[in-house]
DNA sequence: GAATCATGAGAAAGCGTTTTCTCAGAGCGT
DNA sequence: ACGCTCTGAGAAAACGCTTTCTCATGATTC
């Protein structure tokens, strides 16, 4: 009866911890601790042992582990779209990290649906020991209310009022301020901004950023103009762009300046000599573009990491909710070929 | 006693099933019942449940569920390189498709250190219900080995003689081919392969393919370079580009071709008036470079989502080992403006 | 009106681990 | 030689859920 039992699960389920005990003449009990090497085991048994599970190619199911040991080893990150270079880099940077300390990753796209986030966020939580949100779309309301259900959490781009919450985030207002004079400086008198999603916090920063820069240059002519995150945005805007007489363009991120420097090309509009365009990020494609690309570099690839360092600090110091590190970076103004004086007008 | 022991548990853990249970004055199986709606359940009671689920935010443990059940809901995929726009493509692609049946996947990146490749799918596997392998480095006789014990299993760019296992591929012999004949009717007469990493299956089969058309033209010079995956890759050969004499460039990937050209354009070398340029993958940034590249589009936003496809029918037919579909994409010349005719020699 | 059946809820087993509890036996001191 | 501690291994509980098994209750049928 038990041996029938015993067979059928031999050959039906993957080999378990029961499998192994049997095979040494042991507990099941005793296999896992010279599994983990937690106890004291007499060597010749756990030598028994080691060699069993060696022989039966035995491998622990990580669910069962995970259920009696509270923890899964696995962390998640939910962001707005997965298409993003800057998150793709950041989920990268993420994901190397964590492995490196033997944790793994889980991904969540909300592609861009603000109100799947916090839906995300808390399955993810459910799953793994911590999650990261990524640039969150969501009202600040939301997000306080959200964030201590999420605990550990790291938050990017975005900040709480809860001082147990590190948050890593790029002050994207100085960056733009930053490009603005360069701009200026160059000598450029009108200036356009094509702005980002509506959502986005940072986008929300530019805008405050590209405020105080107009209080601090009341003689600087400074557009709006709507756009969104992506290259088909950045060159759908190229009528547009033409039309303001703007020689100086601001674009919301690279993906949108080179989606513009796209549209210019192909309209015959030479860049910088007739207009000069920055972009926001420095992806990695950024100095590749034709001509390289003037913007603001952001520690895209620290981020993902600092974000692990975060979280383990996090995890490490279980419960105690010591207030944390709110990390905010300074963009740095990476002058390319995509920015120049802008050429002389016949009457000025 | 008891009651001490559950006060404990309620200020201590997550709220559990048996939380919910107490509250509605009835047993764990009856809230699972109603939970999962599997069995009757009186109509009053199961509101009564309902709402003490609702008042106290009850959300079944998914570790619980998941030993329970002997499943995850949740896939993994492991790349060689996360930084690569393809295989980024192929996890966006895949993670939404996933997430729309309800599934969630956990990445892997093998960084190209082929040794881990087996050990991080299997990891994966343990976890997860399934795993996606994606463009393996390993050997042909490590994959075999590997294959089995994976199932279910995808692979993408590479084919099992395992008929239990689906795969995606592409076609880079064919691409490769037409992008050689794209050149060659345009006039060109010299041409270069900028070759990629050395274990990846991929260049080898554009090696075997320009083999392939080499007997076919052998009057047409073609010389192989080697070369990298990245844009740094591409930009470092730009001067044995140059040395090269050829007109007519086949980039190992889009990547590498968009190095190229920079460096290129660097060097005041006009593309495509003095040398033309291919790429390889048609990667979102392909069409916004300067000028245009000319590339082998691959279908890189379907592959994600036919994997998680191919996924889900070895998922729901569990166990039966039904022989599987093993598809090849026929790759589609993109013909842009990195590539014409060839400048008039002085002298022929 | 008694035997049969359907309904539905609780008890308990099971999923695969880890860990506490318990206890047998060995080693030691007196 | 007796009792004490100590070591180490097995039994059992725990993790949080699903599901089978069991059995009471009330409805149905002849």
């Amino acid at each position: 009866m038990g041996r029938g039992h015993m067979a059928r699960r031999n050959t039906n389920r993957r080999v378990g911890i029961a499998d192994v005990a049997d095979k040494a003449g042991v507990s099941h009990a005793t296999v896992s601790r010279v599994m983990n090497g937690n106890a004291a085991v007499d060597p010749g048994i756990a030598a028994r042992v080691r060699a069993a599970a060696a022989e039966l190619k035995y491998q622990p199911n990580p669910v069962g582990r995970s259920l009696a040991l509270g923890k899964t080893d696995t962390i998640g990150i939910v962001v707005p779209d997965l298409a993003n270079p800057t998150f793709q880099a950041i989920l990268r940077g993420l994901s190397i990290a964590a492995a490196q300390d033997g944790y793994r990753v889980l991904i969540a796209d909300s592609s861009e649906v603000t109100s799947e986030e916090a839906i995300l966020a808390g399955e993810a939580r459910r799953r793994c020991d911590g999650v990261v949100l990524c640039a969150p779309r969501m009202s600040d309301a939301e997000l306080e209310e959200l964030a201590p259900t999420l605990h550990p959490l790291v938050l990017i781009n975005r900040t709480t009022v809860a001082t147990n919450t590190p948050s890593l985030s790029v002050d994207y207002g100085q960056g733009i301020q930053e490009l603005a004079q360069h701009l200026v400086s160059l000598g450029h008198q009108r200036l356009a901004f094509l702005s980002g999603p509506e959502h986005s916090a940072s986008n929300r920063q530019r805008l405050a950023g590209l405020d105080q820069f107009r209080t601090g240059h009341p003689d600087i002519e400074l557009q709006m103009l709507d756009g969104g995150s992506n290259f088909d945005s950045g060159h759908e805007s190229t009528e547009a762009i033409i039309a303001s007489g703007a020689t100086g363009i601001l674009a919301f991120n690279d993906l949108v300046a080179m989606g513009l420097l796209s549209g210019l090309h192909e309209r015959g509009v030479r860049v910088p000599e007739d207009i000069s365009v920055t972009g926001f990020d420095d992806i990695p494609f950024a100095k590749y573009t034709t001509p390289p690309l003037t913007t603001a570099a952001v520690p895209i690839n620290e981020l993902g990491s600092l974000a692990w360092r975060r979280m383990r600090e996090q995890i490490q110091q279980a419960g105690e909710s010591a207030t944390q590190a709110q990390d905010e970076f300074p963009p740095r103004v990476e002058i390319r070929k995509s920015t120049a004086a802008p050429a002389l007008k016949p009457a000025s």
